[in-house]
DNA sequence: GTGAAAGCGCTAACAT
DNA sequence: ATGTTAGCGCTTTCAC
């Protein structure tokens, strides 16, 4: 009725449990015949190894933990498709852990991985000054950041080129003769809140177009926060032409808020979102967006956690840059005359 | 440089190692004094329990395992945000794996949470008969099924009202004046693949309405196959007023083919899709769709998760079954005149 | 080619 | 109130 183990096996097979384990390991170096009767024991008890036990002696779990803030966003799922697939290949086990964006959940986490002894971390920080990865620095376990970065460590990083991305949004939505344009950004102390909005203001100043501060919203990255800020946009004695909504989102609670309010999309105001959305070519004119390579992010944040993982001796921290594509749809142009074309 | 052990902790604060242990796990029986000390030295070293060793002796690892099938469909981030919500509370850890439909990952899975020693496992199957499950039910780790059953083995379960949400749906289009209805429906050999497609016969037969074969289309739950139904329905000599969508993601693909045909959603054809979509209100018009709580699934199967790894002796097993609920908007009325409103 | 035995880091009796 | 010690199930020298 126990679970049988090693022992029991070995005492089937007539053999001593360093048998048992060889043939467990495949190593060679084993009569075929004995062999042939460990597995057959091994059938029989349907024994399964504990990987407690071998992780205990081994010091190596094979697993890997992946911290993300929010499930939900449905940047996510593909970010850990790409990781998982990777570490698939490499017979890695991951373990997926949900912060929900808050710095507190977020430094149980790592201890909770931490105490489960896992051989890397791949992480997009709920707080990017990274204070809750000091112990995972301290004993030196390989880590990754994506998507954001980490300011207080020198860590390996994957991130998609945000100032790029809102850049040229921005220069999208001027060249479609915008002039009153808003942004809903995230917040500044995140990278991408950051950048992007350093982005946005770039392609401004670039042009020439003044930024009024009433256009400037502050957003939280999540839904509600569009919703509201767009409503706050309109409530303007001088509403935008335009907005740009810092992630999709916040690009969700601004269309949800359009709609209820009655402006028209694509008559009264344009909008471009920074990541791309399932639905983005149902809405009504489909929207255009930037668009992150989020599967890719995941394949190359694992594959330097394996590099890190893999490598003896000292490792010179890498920073890799994909670029993101502005994916132009409908959502942009006006149909008012006061606009070009 | 070796990571710190319950050891080193006791060696520097000069006591036993049953002590630090005391201290770790806040036994009482300790004077404040000695547990002061200990903390100290814990803090000193920055130690972390093993929670492998701890594992081993205690025979638990609070660890339950969970395995969806398709980590991009939205349906699961709620899912498992209801599941780990409720973990967190009991202090249990969660581990998601997925098996993206595959039955074979699936077991490998299964195999690897088992090596991994879980508690209890929570599981939406992607082989319903689930043979995969046969060394969980062997060792006795606690199982609840979530969204879909399992037929080979008695265990708990947590199910939406499928028969019922797809008769709802189903009636509802058929009060709006619909007879010429389809239904996108899904594998026949899954729980939810064939109740939805019950539910829809019996409203059919109820309101004796008669049920063209070319009427269903066999789809897998998967985009494409949403898509290339919806295609197939048009090319018919008389396309039906209406379908039904058994789940999210073949609802986005019918969407998708809809758009690209011209067929116009609301004039031609009427649309109302099992699960709802985060852009449903978004799409013009409307989306009608039946909802799920989701969230409640997964708070529930924990419960009854948790329920069973803390009970002793013989565990009854229990079917749950929550409500759906259809959320009526515009997609369903149709405006040519040969229509009841 | 195979076995004996020493741990891995911790907990839980059992002593004291 | 605290210490001693025997494992938990496995891998890995080191012998034979």
């Amino acid at each position: 009725m126990r679970k049988p183990t090693i022992n029991d096996v070995a005492n089937l097979a007539k053999v001593s449990t360093a048998t048992v384990s060889r043939v467990i390991n495949k190593q060679d170096g084993i009569k075929t015949q004995t062999k042939e009767r460990v597995q057959k024991a091994i059938e029989q008890l349907s024994y399964i190894p504990n990987a407690l036990a071998r992780s205990m002696v081994r010091k190596q779990t094979n697993t890997i933990g992946v911290i993300i803030p929010d499930i939900n966003n449905p940047f996510f799922p593909l970010l850990i498709s790409g990781i998982e697939q990777q570490a698939r290949k490499k017979s890695y086990f991951t373990i997926l852990c949900n912060s929900n964006e808050s710095p507190e959940i977020e430094s149980e986490l790592i201890q909770v991985l931490l105490e489960r002894s896992v051989d890397g971390l791949i992480i997009t920080t709920a707080d990017e000054y990274g204070h809750q990865l000091q112990p995972v620095i301290e004993r030196k376990i390989p880590v990754v950041a994506v998507d954001r970065q980490i300011k207080n460590f020198e860590v390996d990083t994957v991130l998609v080129g945000n100032v790029d991305g809102a850049y040229q949004a921005t220069r999208h939505l001027i060249l479609q003769g915008h002039t009153k344009i808003a942004i809903i950004r995230g917040p500044q102390k995140t990278t991408p809140g950051y950048e992007r909005f350093a982005g946005f203001q770039r392609a401004l100043e670039e042009y020439k177009i003044d930024l009024d501060e009433g256009y400037i919203i502050e957003g939280d990255f999540k839904e509600q926060s569009g919703y509201e800020g767009t409503k706050r946009l309109y409530s303007l004695k001088e509403p935008p032409t335009a907005i740009f909504t810092s992630n999709n989102l916040m690009t969700l609670g601004c269309l949800k808020a359009l709609t209820e309010i009655g402006w028209i999309l694509g008559e009264q105001v344009g909008l471009i979102g920074f990541d791309d959305l399932d639905f983005a070519e149902f809405v009504n004119p489909p929207l255009t967006v930037v668009s992150r390579p989020m599967r890719q992010l995941g394949e190359a944040a694992f594959d330097l956690l394996y590099a890190q993982m893999t490598s003896e001796g000292d490792w010179t921290k890498r920073h890799y840059v994909l670029s993101p594509e502005i994916k132009i749809r409908q959502s942009c142009f006006l149909k008012s005359p006061n606009q070009q074309k």
